[in-house]
RNA sequence: GGGAGGAUAGGAAAGCUGGCCAACUCCGCCGGACUUAAGAUCCGGUCCUUAGUGGUUCAUGGGUUCGAAUCCCAUUCCUCCCA
């Protein structure tokens, strides 16, 4: 018998699973499952632990029920975000290199290689598959890959074949953030400041002056029927510019700006702001109005010039309201034009004066702003004379006929600002033309997606809704990029296609990804693909016998059984991929994706896991430190997969204490060999049920559930059976059987230790191919469960009342109840009516001698049931147990454990008065 | 702002097709046994009260019902996604 010495189990266990999950297409029934592959650009944390464990117990399982289960993994390594770091290492970033040399522990001299991003992706991969294999997960490697082989960019071309000849590929404008030093679009990474910030659109509306428009840009174009007047920065330089053929009267930031939006924009003279105050303009929803000076407007922002609805927007409000204390402009009035609930009649009037706001610079400006503009948006509606549409509604359909009848033309500009690029420059928003789209705002397509998530198995059921609503939502994808690493889009080849979009049908080149080497990926055309996957013939294909056997392991495989994920893609990544099923397997539906589990996120003592913010706990350091079994069972058994999980370091040392004791127990009791007796009986019935329930629970993976069981379920028996038997007795050799099937129970969460066991108590060959246990029915035993609970009980009530009497006792009598009860309490459990059931009772004439004595017990009977759990209430209804026997059997035991004489005896001939109290399955105990 | 999910003992968490529910279980903490001691292990306790009982609780407020942690409405807070 060995020492517990994980980390000694562990290597052992390594050496006898090399090449041992590694499945070729058999005989035996397949299960295929997946998780989303990672990013390799950084260090594992605990939190990536649980996300590759879950499915990695859940191959563990179904290879123990028999089937031949397939789980890969490979890396993406498409994108941005690994180019932005590697040019921040290049540059020297204090930041960057802190978090790659100091918490990623990266040695000096591979740091130095990681200017290349390749070499960052290709690293980390190399740590992913090392801590996952110190895990202990079953993952089959040589269907490794990463997304920017040769042969999976000449898959990704097929695929993308397939989603154009659809006809999703489509191509068109796109507003990105771009810098005009660098001439390129940016990405978060490339970002100084800003990073947050979102491109909103805004409707421009034209106000006529001279021959000249002035735009203004607005959010809220339905309040042109209230504007009363136009703000202008005096001490800003305006310009007049001939925007596609007709003069503007713009800010100079924003006519270089409209160039980058799809105008041709010639600039011919400068105004100066001052020049432009007290002007009149004119709109045809607003008529003639003026231009007033305003201080805050910024000529970054937008068009540079400002539209004023004093009654709807507080800082139009404030702002005319300064001028008219200087008695300036006070021919002016508010003009509402929305009616909304709360408000008076003059919105941003009643806003600021109830917050009694004294002048524009007050900070508490901007949220005023937000909640007017919440508010009307959510309840409001317009007046009656505008129609009287809900704002919601209004909103759109007056931005639509400014369009079309009125000159409005749209224009981009950030929500918040500044937005800086890393080399310094103000980043502006641009339009591009050659943006490539898939068009998932394709009804018919969306229909099919819809159509087929029916069909689908979600973990939990909860997250369909938000497949559904997704699905309904989503809008065209923009899906090239032009930055990154990735495979050249073949319509394009200047463009790279997005992560997102290159990672939607890899779960079917994982069937072939270890064969696929064997051929020249320059012969891996679309048609050696279209045989593959979908069996079309062509006379020219190359390598035929070799495509042959990649066919048959497509077909053994595909389609995968669960794709497993966290929570924040569903939005995106699990819904486009089915898209992207439905398109390339199109016809064939038995190729399509058949379920999906969700997971929940992971939180480190309480608050979010970030790298970026230095609260990660490292996946490797977690092992080295508490045992990889420890890992994996404390991430199983704090939560169910799909709930979020909070991982304290406190909490999993005693999760390592749980592993020894059960090492030890085992142990202990594996060589027992003592006769069987009754208590065997019940410790066999109830291991059935430990059996069932965990069988039950991983079939629906929940982890927490199935360890509960055969974990805790099956400790807490034993220590009952121990303590049943008494100090000296070691037990039957039925705990030999205990021990198999315990062993095996656990094999899937602590795969180490279990291995060890199997070995020590003479299990044939590894416990990760052992038979998964089988629950015998004609091992369950209820009559020696009731026996026991009854035992249970009524020791717990014996050391309740000597708790509560504080008196060291000399004898208990254990007194039972008389058979005219056990009739009341049968009655009462089977009777329909539970409020007739003491007149029915006292229909009986032998129970109505009794007199009060009987209904008093068929109250009391009535209380009982109702706090007795069914399982206990109904067999012993249906056959009641013998109580008399149960106890004379357990007399030394009771005596035993504590320390006096135990009486047993029928209640009525006791001669206590308090046996008079005594109810089935609750006797009269009487201390003395 | 829109959508989805959630809020139960010191912490985590079950219960949530309405009555069996002071609430499985784990951790923590307290007491006891064993031990030279520590650790491990075992037993018990951990809202108030009590001869094994009874009472008050399940974010807050309201409602439906003979009866609600469980159903409905409103509010507050948290998490994720989209804007």
């Amino acid at each position: 018998m060995g020492e517990f010495n994980l980390s000694k189990f562990e290597e052992e266990a390594h050496e006898r699973w090399l090449h041992a999950f590694e499945p070729d297409p058999g005989n035996k029934e397949k299960f295929y499952i997946n998780v989303a592959f990672p990013y390799p650009s950084g260090a594992m944390h605990v939190g990536h632990g649980r996300t590759y464990i879950v499915p990695d117990v859940v191959a563990r399982f179904w290879r123990m029920k028999g089937r031949q289960v397939l789980f890969p993994m490979g890396f993406h390594v498409t994108g941005a975000p690994v180019v932005g770091i590697s040019k921040r290492i290049a540059n020297k970033d204090e930041k960057t290199i802190r978090l790659y040399r100091d918490l990623y522990r990266v040695p000096q001299n591979v740091l130095d290689g990681f200017v290349d991003p390749l070499v960052i992706v290709k690293h980390f991969a190399n740590e992913y598959q090392r801590v996952m294999t110190d895990c202990g997960l079953s993952i089959d490697w040589r269907r490794r890959f990463i997304t920017v082989d040769p042969s999976y960019s000449k898959f990704i071309e097929w695929q993308w074949q397939h989603l154009y000849d659809a006809g999703h590929v489509i191509k068109g404008a796109h507003p990105v953030r771009y810098c005009t030093v660098d001439d390129n679009p940016v990405g978060d990474h490339d970002l100084l400041e800003g990073d947050k910030a979102e491109v909103i659109k805004f409707t421009m509306i034209m106000f006529r002056y001279g021959d000249a428009f002035i735009p203004c840009a607005t959010l809220r174009p339905e309040t042109i029927h209230g504007v009363t007047n136009l703000w202008a920065n005096p001490t800003v330089t305006y310009v007049k510019a001939i925007v596609d053929g007709k003069a503007w009267i713009v800010s100079k930031e924003a006519a270089e700006k409209l160039a980058l939006q799809d105008h041709t924009v010639g600039i011919r003279e400068e105004i100066k702001g001052s020049d432009l105050v007290d002007k009149t303009v004119s709109h045809p929803l607003c008529g003639d109005v003026r231009i007033l000076p305003a201080g805050f407007v910024d000529p970054d922002m937008a068009s540079g010039m400002v539209m004023s609805v004093p009654a709807h927007a507080p800082f139009d409000y404030i702002a005319l309201r300064d001028l008219q204390q200087q008695g300036k402009y006070t021919d002016i009035k508010p003009v509402p034009l929305i009616k909304v609930e709360g408000y008076g009649e003059i919105p941003a009037q009643h806003a600021v004066e109830k917050a009694g706001i004294k002048d524009q610079l007050d900070p508490r400006m901007d949220a005023l702003t937000q909640e007017i503009y919440s508010a009307e948006f959510s309840k409001g509606k317009l007046f009656e004379k505008y129609g009287g549409k809900p704002v919601r509604v209004a909103r759109d359909e007056v931005a639509e006929l400014m369009t079309e009848k009125y000159d409005s033309v749209v224009m981009y500009e950030f929500d918040q600002r500044p937005v800086v690029c890393r080399c310094g420059n103000r980043v502006r928003v641009k339009i591009l033309h050659d943006q490539w789209f898939l068009k998932y705002s394709d009804p018919a397509w969306k229909q099919e997606v819809s159509d087929h998530l029916k069909d689908m198995d979600l973990v939990p059921p909860e997250v369909r809704v938000e497949f559904d609503r997704t699905v309904d939502w989503l809008k065209d994808w923009a899906c090239t990029r032009r930055v990154g690493l990735g495979t050249r889009f073949p319509w394009d080849k200047e463009q790279l296609i997005e992560p997102l979009s290159d990672s939607t049908v890899y779960m079917a080149y994982y069937t072939i990804a270890h064969r696929i080497h064997e051929i020249d990926s320059k012969l891996l055309t679309p048609e050696v693909f279209d045989y593959i996957f979908l069996g079309k013939e062509n006379r020219e294909l190359p390598e035929k016998k070799k495509l042959d056997a990649m066919r048959k392991e497509f077909l053994y495989w595909y389609p995968y059984d669960f794709r497993f994920s966290a929570k924040d893609l569903i939005s995106n990544h699990l819904t486009f991929q089915i898209f992207h099923h439905c398109t390339v397997f199109e016809g064939q539906k038995d190729k399509l994706p058949k379920g999906m589990v969700v997971f929940g996120m992971g939180l480190l003592n309480g608050a979010k896991m970030s790298s970026s913010k230095g609260n990660v706990f490292l996946l490797e350091d977690a092992v080295t430190e508490f045992g990889a079994d420890t890992v994996r069972m404390f991430l199983m058994g704090s939560a169910e997969p799909w709930q979020d999980f909070d991982w304290r370091n406190e909490l999993v040392l005693s999760t390592k204490k749980q592993i020894e004791r059960f090492y030890n127990t085992v142990s202990d009791i594996r060589n027992a060999n003592g006769e069987p007796g009754d208590i065997d009986r019940w410790l066999m019935s109830r291991l059935q049920a430990h059996i069932a329930r965990t069988t039950d629970a991983l079939d629906h993976f929940q982890t927490r559930q199935a360890l509960q069981e055969s974990y805790f379920g099956i400790e807490s028996d034993l220590k009952w059976y121990r303590r049943r038997l008494g100090k000296d007795a070691a037990g039957s050799r039925e705990l030999h059987t205990l021990c198999s099937v315990w062993t095996r129970l656990l094999a899937p969460f602590i795969p180490f230790t279990a291995e060890t066991l199997w070995k020590e108590i003479g299990g044939e060959g590894l416990v990760s191919f052992a038979d998964w246990p089988v629950a015998n029915p004609q091992l369950m035993d209820e009559k020696a469960e009731l026996a026991e609970e009854l035992l249970l009980r009524t020791v717990e009530d014996i050391e309740s009342i000597l708790k509560l009497i504080q008196m060291k006792p000399t004898a208990i009598t254990i007194a039972l109840a008389p058979a005219w009860k056990h009739d009341i309490f049968r009655m009462t459990a089977t009777a329909a009516d539970k409020n007739t059931v003491v007149k029915e009772i006292m229909k009986d004439e032998a129970m109505r001698k009794r007199g009060k004595a009987a209904t008093d017990a068929a109250k009391q009977v009535t209380t009982l049931i109702h706090r007795l759990p069914p399982y206990v209430v109904e067999p012993l209804a249906r056959d009641p147990i013998d109580e008399k026997a149960v106890f004379e059997a357990a007399k030394n035991f009771l005596e035993a454990e504590f320390g006096v004489a135990v009486h047993i005896a029928m209640a009525e001939e006791s001669g206590h008065t308090k046996a008079a109290t005594a109810l089935p399955f609750k006797p009269a105990i009487v201390i003395e």
